[in-house]
DNA sequence: CGGCCTCGAGTTCC
DNA sequence: CTCGAGGCCG
């Protein structure tokens, strides 16, 4: 066989050899020559594809390395959107979704739906398979006629990236697919082995470079790399765990989806399986759950999926989730470390916070080192000690958290004293103290204690407040310690002059930051009103009082009494709300501000006079809307005359769920309130 | 009184 | 996002 022949036809050859020995490699981890001759083939593709450029082909397994960098990625519409899952982390959960799935198919069975779901017996009943949540990169692959044309992560459901290059490098991505229907997308889940994350980070270390978190973090950095030949060093792999778009061909089950995909030569989990018993179901969560320290890839959870394509279609979706599937999700992962230290922090209030530090320690998948004791009270009710092993955990899978003392610490025979909050503010010095009622103990000192001025105007600027771009908590915590500012007021009297040439500014960011000031002023009175930082003052309560008040000179004439006439303001609010806003100090605050013309007027719209298409109804935000920030949609409810609380109770009418809606959206479900949309939502505010 | 809500605070990743 | 404390309201 000579390659001087026909160029052609060998180039074919090679192509299908290597094909062949790329897919026993990396899918069935089962190769069947050596790497030395592997690689003779792909060199003497390379040469003919150099010699005649013609018989290069998009699908050749040459192009896996993409030859040039992108300057940044193109977007990629989804045929279908890739829609997030639904939570279960109990199994009396999973058990409420799947008798929930099958009371729909059997009301909808009832109503006579002449194409109805398949009874067997007087319920609807279908077969689940489970499915390894794979913690990694959610992909699309779209093939037309059989030849991979694109690759795209998720991005938002609706448009990802075109991320094609870089999983052109992945060896378990076929370039190619025999037998293929006309268009064909797949989707998987890029991943780096645990193995491989190990050694790439040896590598790392080796080469002075930083190494990787976790291996969730370096494959969905890996595939965002705009150099192709960077992703193709890393050694990512690929499961494929169901059929998106799909043309000339159809399949009746999630199984056989699986099977046909497995068949033709992409990477299929063996261990997934299908059930057709919820207790099978629950066993399988388990299984999974005892080898998840043993695989080879990391996994958070099931995926449980009823079988029957067709019932899946039936179930529909609600919000952004497809009532067809859920993530059973393991319970949030604890480990075991040393409390090295219990400090104290001083809060925006003047509250000793406790927090401890922590010996580095691994909490699924992040670096631990400091995590919060939450208060006094609470700190003694763990009855942790200092130098002893405590459990830590992440809440809400996020945030760093010490659960209790290890049932070997609390052996000892001999413990530590009991951490106590300091005598002395850690911020300034000044003694503390302890109100005889009160939980916290507290700074004395609030009108100059430099930790709560910073608090303060980190509050100031914060999102919910002036909201000031490019005056983060460095550069408060910067300007303070610099003598640049002393309090929130100082900030408008910043000039461009005195910030140019200071430490980290240029010509350019400091007119940027006066400019961004200057916009705050447009601020409304609501948000000043919160930004001044009052005890028992917060978002909500701002709101309430500028709607009823309507101006500051009101609020600052009223009497305990008026205040309290604030629907959700009550009698001791309302006395220490006006005890503050009599203070020398806030006082000074206040007309500074409104020296530099600080809104000080409600100029919303008045509750009294419109009656909108929402009110009197309550409302839940929760996940990530496609368009409207938080703020966007809460305002415009508002406008509308509801009203958005932070929590799913009875008294919710609508939760608007979007992108990863959280434990809001399960709640929801549980009470029966009526989940809506983005779309769901406009329409109602529309009337 | 009990349910519901708001406030205030923490932290890590990108 | 999550938690505890504690205020508000029916």
């Amino acid at each position: 066989m000579s390659a001087s022949h026909d160029p052609a036809a060998r180039a074919a050859q090679l192509r299908r050899e290597l094909g062949h020995h790329n897919h026993r490699y990396y899918v069935l981890d089962d190769p069947d020559i050596s790497d030395a001759d592997y690689d003779a083939l792909i060199n003497e593709l390379r040469a003919l594809e150099a010699e005649h450029p013609d018989l290069r082909t998009s699908d050749s397994p040459t192009q896996r390395v993409g030859a040039r960098a992108l300057e940044r990625f193109a977007p990629a519409e989804h045929r279908q959107p890739m829609l997030s899952l639904a939570n279960a982390t109990s199994e009396e959960e999973l058990r409420a979704w799947v008798q929930r799935s099958e009371r729909v198919l059997t009301k909808q069975a009832q109503h006579g739906d002449p194409s109805g779901p398949t009874l067997r017996g007087q319920d609807a009943r279908t077969s689940f398979v489970t499915e390894p949540k794979v913690d990694g990169l959610a992909i699309s692959l779209l093939y037309e006629d059989g030849v991979l044309v694109r690759g795209a992560t998720r991005g938002d459901g609706e448009v990802g990236e075109d991320v094609t290059q870089n999983l052109r490098t992945i060896k378990a991505v076929p370039l190619r697919v025999e037998g293929a229907p006309d268009l064909l997308e797949v989707r998987g889940e890029a991943y780096l082995p645990r193995a491989a994350f190990a050694r790439l980070n040896e590598e790392r270390v080796a080469a002075g470079e930083a190494p990787f978190a976790n291996p969730r973090n370096s494959a969905a950095g890996s595939i965002r790399q705009l150099d192709p030949r960077v992703t193709a060093g890393r050694p990512l792999s690929m499961w494929a765990y169901s059929v998106g778009a799909l043309e000339g061909l159809s399949f009746a089950t999630q199984t056989e989806s699986l099977d046909w995909l497995r068949e033709h030569g992409f990477k299929v989990n063996g261990d997934i399986a299908r059930h057709d018993e919820l207790e099978q179901v629950v066993a399988a969560c388990r299984w999974w759950e005892e080898r998840r320290e043993s695989l080879d890839y990391e996994i958070d959870g099931v995926v449980v999926k009823v079988d029957d394509l067709d019932l899946q279609r039936r179930l529909g979706v609600v919000g952004r989730e497809p009532r067809g599937a859920i993530a059973w999700k393991f319970p949030p992962m604890t480990a075991t470390t040393v409390l090295e230290r219990v400090m104290w922090n001083v809060g925006r209030t003047g509250h000793m916070v406790p927090f401890a530090e922590l010996a580095a320690v691994q909490v699924s998948g992040v670096t631990v080192k400091l995590a919060t004791l939450h208060n006094e009270e609470d700190l003694k009710r763990k009855d942790v000690r200092e130098g002893e092993e405590v459990i830590v955990t992440r809440a809400g899978d996020v945030i760093p958290r010490v659960v209790s003392p290890t049932a070997k610490a609390l052996r000892r025979r001999q413990r530590g004293p009991v951490p106590a909050p300091p005598a002395q503010c850690p911020a300034c010095g000044t003694d503390t103290i302890k109100p005889e009622d009160g939980v916290w103990t507290i700074c004395p000192n609030r009108a100059s204690c430099p930790g709560q001025r910073f608090q303060a105007v980190k509050h100031f600027v914060s999102r919910g407040a002036m909201d000031i771009e490019g005056l983060g908590e460095e550069r408060a915590l910067a300007f303070l310690e610099g003598g640049l500012i002393a309090s929130t007021a100082d900030i408008y009297e910043l000039t461009q002059e005195t910030l140019t040439g200071l430490e980290g500014f240029g010509e350019l960011s400091a007119r940027n930051l006066v400019e961004s000031i200057e916009r705050s002023k447009g601020q409304s009175f609501h948000r000043v009103l919160y930004g001044l930082g009052i005890p028992g003052i917060g978002f909500v309560n701002a709101r309430a009082l500028t709607r009823h008040l309507r101006t500051m000179d009101a609020l600052l004439a009223a009497s305990p009494e008026e205040i309290e006439q604030t629907p959700g303001i009550g009698p001791i609010l309302a006395r220490t709300i006006a005890a503050t806003l009599s203070e020398e100090a806030t006082r000074e605050l206040i007309e500074r501000l409104r020296g530099h013309d600080l809104q000080m007027v409600d100029d919303g719209p008045d509750p009294r006079a419109g009656q909108g298409p929402l009110h009197g109804k309550t409302l839940v935000l929760t996940g990530t809307l496609p368009e409207l920030t938080r703020e966007d949609a809460t305002e415009r409810i508002e406008a509308a005359g509801g009203k958005v609380t932070g929590s799913v109770s009875k008294k919710t009418d609508y939760v608007v769920a979007g992108e990863e809606a959280g434990t809001k959206l399960a709640k929801a479900e549980q009470l029966g309130t009526e989940v809506l949309d983005e779309a769901g939502l406009l329409a109602l505010l529309d009337g």
